[in-house]
DNA sequence: TTTCTTTACACAATCGGTTGCAATTTATTT
DNA sequence: AAATAAATTGCAACCGATTGTGTAAAGAAA
């Protein structure tokens, strides 16, 4: 197999008889070039089997039409859409999507910030570590002028585009759809605890559903767990159910755990939803298999990954970055199933 | 926010009353250089805050660090599982992953292997779409010495790198599992026909299965699906359950399948595993979560993503163009679980 | 016919590391 | 001390597309 070297358009300039310009030129249909010359052009390159180095577009124009992407992992369907709703919006308008995965290490998002910046990516996409506290790593992106857009994840002092749900409200929300349900003791699962942390948004809206229904706020039925696992579910499970008064409901901010919950309750022979009615959220594809599938809020993962990169591209290719940095809200649902249908 | 120029090779050379040649030499430790100057100069570097533009690199040595993985989308287990290692691997060697989804369209494969050849990546990872038959746009990268390797679904007929598992051993595995727990009568799913599929060399497995065993081969109890998904699982078990003389175990080439028919089954009244013995493939989350939970073979989606950036990797680092391009096969395992286990 | 526009294309610098080879300095040998 | 070898560093071309500026040719206006 022989090597072959690249066709460049100094090749077709060549065989054409025409200036390398004229060829780049005419090869992006630029107006100065006869209609006459670009079609020659189009056709020699065709023929000559000519594909653009976009290494060398990018170094001579200081961009590489790629968008990087850095998120804990992509092992995750709500993440997993995400890219894959950034990955198809970024095609669109050729764009390319480096992707790495900080495994919620601050560390190594710090090394990936580092290796995005060295790829002159056009725009970064990210949702934060679990570990992060200090974004300032993030700031060469801003001083250089890449649009950088955090999802779901997002720092809470940083001036610069965010997609997001509304935590607060859909926590709200699923709180009220339990207590309308005729929960009254309805149980949280809930981490972390600095302040706009997205669970803590989410407990916010739980705690303010039961004022505003009248019930009383248990400190025993919330519980913080360090991972939002299965397995961490069921042990918070065990010990809510181990109570003198164990809950009638739960909302707990993962589907994950809501089918930890459901599994460990119909263990114990306690009825899902008559006795223990769950509330999850994400509406991972798992929530609507597992028996009884669970009601849910919906958390638009491949939407989101579209508006950010809707946003990465707009902001390059029409020079938005005077504008304000707008935070983007995306709307959530309650999908009412079987785990809290009791009325 | 003003807008910073990028510092340069040629920034530090300046600053040091070096050549660019020295610097470039320095930050990469080469063994002309002395030890004082690279230190001096390493130092310089991080004071300026360098950050090293990999366009310019990959233009001059016509490389780019950079694996593409093509697949038909990152929205599943194995596949995102997949990508997971590849960007692993990858990354130790610092090596960024960018990833495009063919959606299973023949013609976006076709459109994706140009782009990613026109980006110069390093090396091409793929699985192909189910579209795909001719694969002749991926003697680009085999021409320019640029490594391929397909993982799973791979071409029959094309001189590359192949990571895979041996599906017809699986499915002898898997269904040599059911006759040993007691089953007469199994069923299959399977899809597409052609020499060499991967649901094909299972469907090879179970037939030659059920020979060696002394069972019947049944043609109604082997259904082909057009898709792999939950619906056309249930409505191939509908159609199954509703023969003279239905299956007492199944074979299904995929968890989803594998979903669909223990809770299709247990609608109907049927008890899993003792009327219904059924055991799935890939060892996908799911699996282990659903009640009953599902014997699988497992397929070692992260291992194998390692495997082929690895091989990427060393075809590049270590010029191993020559070496025979041989298939790597990945070890799979019966998972016994509950849904299957009679004995 | 002459001058002013357009139209169409060519020249050459540029982006920022990399690398073969030449040149200079320093160390070692005779 | 002279000569040779070894260790350092500099010079400049190079990768391939892009783009500001200059120029020649063709058409329009005077």
């Amino acid at each position: 197999m022989e090597e072959h070297r690249h066709v460049t358009i100094y090749d077709i300039a060549k065989r054409l008889n025409l200036a390398t310009s004229t060829i780049s030129r005419a090869l992006k249909d630029h107006h100065t070039i006869s209609d006459k010359t670009i079609k020659k052009v189009k056709k020699t390159a065709e023929e000559m089997g000519f594909v653009p180095n976009t290494l060398a577009a990018g170094l001579r124009g200081n961009k590489s039409k790629t968008i990087g992407v850095l998120i804990p992992t992509i092992t995750q369907p709500f993440l997993s859409s995400l890219i894959s709703g950034i990955e198809i919006t970024a095609r669109k308008s050729d764009y390319s999507v480096i992707i790495m995965q900080s495994h919620d290490s601050y560390e190594e998002e710090v090394n990936m910030t580092k290796s995005l910046y060295s790829s002159r990516v056009s725009g970064v996409i990210c949702s934060l570590a679990m570990e992060t506290k200090d974004t300032s790593h993030f700031q060469q992106f801003s001083n250089n002028n890449i649009p950088l857009v955090f999802v779901d994840r997002v720092p809470k002092d940083f001036n610069t585009f965010r997609v997001v749900i509304d935590n607060y409200t859909a926590g709200y929300k699923a709180t009220k759809h339990l207590i309308e349900q005729g929960c009254k003791r309805i149980a949280h699962m809930t981490a972390g605890a600095e302040f706009g942390n997205l669970y803590n948004e989410r407990k916010r809206g739980y705690i303010d559903a039961l004022a505003d229904y009248g019930l009383p706020l248990r400190e025993e039925l919330i519980i913080n767990l360090k991972a939002m696992t299965y397995d961490a579910g069921v042990k918070a499970c065990n010990k809510l159910f181990g109570l003198k008064s164990p809950p009638d409901g739960l909302f707990a901010p993962g589907d994950i755990l809501a089918v930890s919950a459901v599994q460990t309750a119909k263990k114990k022979g306690i009825k899902v939803p008559q006795d223990f009615a769950v509330i999850g959220f994400n509406n991972d594809p798992i929530s609507e298999i597992i028996e009884p599938n669970i009601t849910t809020i919906t958390h638009p993962a491949e939407k989101m990954g579209k508006a950010a990169a809707n946003i990465v591209i707009d902001t390059i290719e029409f020079h938005k970055e005077e504008e304000a940095k707008e935070i983007t809200f995306l709307n959530t649902e309650v999908l009412v199933r079987e785990s809290s249908k009791k009325v």
